[in-house]
DNA sequence: GGGTAGGGTGGGAGCGCTCCCATGTGTGAT
DNA sequence: ATCACACATGGGAGCGCTCCCACCCTACCC
């Protein structure tokens, strides 16, 4: 009786209200099954249990969303300058972590692009309508205003590599300092000493402390820095070849270059060809990021491992024990939020 | 009066209801102008556009889908084969061209993965519950099920490379018939004459059609196909140098080698290198995909290029059409569902 | 002048779910 | 036997939106 109204616009498919009837209980008892809540009967259980599965019932997200207040679903914030964050791998592996992390939940990845102002704009209005649990802020520039919007929306939020000694909001970091001083400890260890370095981005956190390690381990084996011997790149292949190009006229008697990244080192690495010089026997070379072209490149090239997709996994579970924290629960802030995951140096023929 | 119960567990954000209370008008208005229906008079629009200004208004979507049963979100199915896919450029392409397309629009991009069992289950749930209005299917097998079941849920998807001549299923696909055959024509042009190729998994129909076009290119110019020729790799970098290993004991004296991608060149290249072979000298080398590899490879891998990034884009607006389509309409199937871009083959050093 | 379109508008009736309070129903303590 | 309390359960009251029907008013026509 009184079924004609049941079937709504959804499509037909089945409604809580359906599963109800069907195990012969109530709304109430469905949705308690559905959630996995405890206070409910072995017995009442089994029935919706069987009923849900006889009609293929699946909640409507929507509606879920509505009632309670929450989407099950957070975003990759993807910055996108010039597309130079997708031609490295680096976005492929942090996704990758990210899906593993989320695939033991139900929650959703929403990716999102923060490229040009309009896209910004539409980002803003997307956050603002709290269309996500949480936000995942990958490669985020110092003066990047998202990050305080997100504080002040309220909304829980990982950054991968922090913009600061002091970073306020949860972050993932690699041990860039660490990894910056493997690799001239490694070039001192092969005798070199005129160790140049091509920085990235100053104003990316990471690329000042690769600088930094450089800096650190080089004093360390009492080396005066010669800063001379420090150009500075843009994370791009041109930049490494620019940067390289300084370099030469600057110390044309360098014997060792260590790259920001294997990108910038691929940049260095020809024009140290086209100036005859032989590698590893005139200039050693070394990377950072151990990317794909780091193993194809000739010689191949020793580099900095970041252990990316783990990044992606580690900053997802931070980021779902916000989550968790912001709902109504007993324990707090089990997490740590500030969290280094060490680098690895990779030797190849390069150095 | 009776503004107690208005302010909801939203938050505290602002509802439809209180921007019409604000405008002077009623909540039926309000949606009209917010989804830019014409029956607006000039004034009224103007006054609401004012209070959603004022307010700071941002309708909330899960009652918006609730209500419209629709979700303003379309799905990127990622199959993450033992993650090869992530290892290539691909991927990312492919991803920011549906981005691209999607900027133009206020759909969002859900990004789900169909990597194991309990990923491809928990897919299925999350496709039934209709959380998107529509799936890019992005690298299928041929004995994939998940179109039949998007085919049965009724849910509009288009496909990358189709799985057969016969796609039902909307496609957008790179010409990798033209492709190989341009690479093999390019070979022939520069005097060589035993031409051997490294397939993809022929289960992938584009990799069937890339051995397609080499068949072609070299019957057309009358070689007789030598099968001895033909080895058949996985996509795999260590596929790719298993293949030209037996290709390599059955005919020694081949000169030229076309690889159905970059990877598996990249394999391949190592053997050759490891058996004394100079590339391009002894053996001519040509991959596919043009990818990042291919242009840091040693020397620089000739390869034939896909327009990856409009793939996806191009895959974006047709699944956006077809969704378009399932609404009430007055136009129907405006865009053609088979679409083939061409490929491109770039020169460099390898051959 | 009355009749009739039709554009512009208000608001009721849901969409399918969660939250929470009220109502049983059984158990153990008194 | 009586009371209390915990546990299990049902269902009302929303969540904020869209859809759609009814209504009003202003032309415009005969």
């Amino acid at each position: 009786m009184g079924s004609g109204q049941l079937r709504g616009r959804s499509g037909g498919r089945p409604t809580l209200e359906e599963v109800a009837a069907r195990a012969g209980v109530g709304r109430g008892t469905v949705s308690r099954v559905i959630n996995g809540s405890p206070r409910v009967s072995e017995h009442t259980r089994a029935a919706v249990e069987e009923a849900v599965a006889e009609l293929g019932y699946v909640p409507n997200t929507a509606a879920r969303a509505l009632a309670a207040n929450r989407t099950d679903s957070i975003a990759v914030v993807v910055p996108e300058p010039e597309s130079r964050f997708f031609s490295e791998p680096y976005f492929s592996d942090i996704i990758h972590g990210v899906g593993t992390a989320l695939a033991d939940t139900d929650m959703q990845l929403v990716l999102t692009f923060a490229g040009g102002d309009r896209e910004r704009r539409s980002l803003a209005q997307y956050l603002a309508a709290h269309r996500v649990d949480g936000v995942l802020l990958v490669s985020v520039h110092a003066d990047d205003p998202l990050p305080d919007l997100l504080q002040q929306l309220e909304i829980p939020a990982v950054i991968s590599g922090r913009r600061s000694a002091d970073e306020p909001l949860a972050s993932v970091d690699s041990d860039n300092f660490a990894g910056a001083r493997a690799a001239v400890n490694h070039l001192l260890g092969r005798g070199r000493r005129a160790i140049a370095t091509i920085t990235g981005r100053l104003d990316v956190y990471g690329a000042q402390r690769r600088l930094d390690g450089y800096r650190d381990a080089l004093a360390e084996a009492g080396h005066r820095v010669d800063e001379a011997l420090i150009a500075h790149g843009d994370f791009t292949e041109d930049g490494g070849r620019r940067a390289m190009t300084e370099l030469l006229a600057r110390r044309p008697g360098l014997d060792a270059v260590f790259a920001g990244s294997d990108v910038m080192a691929a940049g260095a690495r020809q024009v140290l060809r086209e100036a005859g010089r032989r590698i590893p026997d005139d200039v050693a070379l070394v990377g950072f990021d151990d990317s794909a072209i780091a193993r194809h490149m000739d010689p191949p090239l020793t580099s900095v491992r970041q252990p990316i997709a783990e990044m992606g996994r580690t900053m997802t579970d931070v980021l779902l024990a916000e989550i968790a924290d912001t709902r109504p629960a007993p324990a707090r802030r089990l997490t740590r939020r500030q969290i280094v995951l060490p680098t690895e140096l990779v030797c190849r023929a390069s150095s």
